[in-house]
DNA sequence: TTGCAAGATGTTATGTTATAACATAATGGA
DNA sequence: TCCATTATGTTATAACATAACATCTTGCAA
């Protein structure tokens, strides 16, 4: 086993956790061929499949794009607020909602493994932009 | 103003509400093709789009696949459980969980709009028929 | 009744996201 | 050293989705 690939998978946490917003597969892949321009699709998702596990990164899989976790402690269910008018993302943790959600389901027999919790909507700042009506 | 596509979403819908597991847009392209050769992806992707607009098909964003609703009332945010193993998708309807998410993720001030909550894990059935370790 | 505006549908092409399959190279242990 | 194992590179293609424009329907008004 090495460590070949971790090296890269910096520099994919690095782009990713330098914005605040998602970024796609193919946006990672055109910052990430600036450096190094031989790379391949199959080498940002398997950096990406690795940074998932870690708990570094997550998936946004209402836009089909990735970010940096934003918490301290990397493994936990996240819910993920999406404004879908600036594309920030904000991280959330709430384990008693977890809970409440297993109750909800777990009525009919059904054991969660993961959990894909995404908001979309309109953060604080955009919202106090706009006109009421 | 017209409703010639309604007949074409009626056949949509009842491909989809013969099933208990997801199709994805193509699996129904294929399914549809069977009786009308000449339909094309824009099509489907229409009428799924009308479908999803008055609540009778929730899309599945982490499957990229699409499912009837199940529900009586098709006005309202669902939890979907996704079976990893049989492919069932069962719906959930919890106002409670969506007051208290809105709670949890309200504190920076978002205004949520739209709830995606997919759970993966293993239901009932398969979970009787596996042994424990 | 004809002609037209508006919107739905059909059609072609292409854009975007993701992975299969196999070749090559690095690593560590026998 | 040599081999087994696992990571990485490479090519090609699969899977998902929509842009752009052509065509057809429909209802309405002159």
């Amino acid at each position: 086993m090495s460590r070949r690939g971790e090296t890269f998978q910096a520099q994919v946490l690095a782009v990713l956790s330098s914005r605040d917003g998602p970024l796609s597969a193919y946006d990672l892949l055109g910052e990430l061929r600036e450096s190094n321009p031989k790379i391949a699709p199959p080498t940002i998702y398997r950096a990406l499949a690795a940074l998932r596990e870690r708990g570094r990164v997550h998936r946004l899989e209402s836009l089909n794009a990735f970010i940096a976790c934003q918490c301290e402690n990397h493994q936990h269910a996240s819910i993920l607020s999406i404004c879908d008018d600036c594309g920030a993302v904000e991280e959330s943790v709430a384990p008693d909602l977890l809970e409440k959600l297993a109750t909800v389901i777990g009525k009919s027999g059904f054991a969660p493994l993961r959990h894909v919790i995404e908001v979309h909507g309109v953060c604080a700042e955009c919202g106090a932009g706009q006109a009421p009506a």
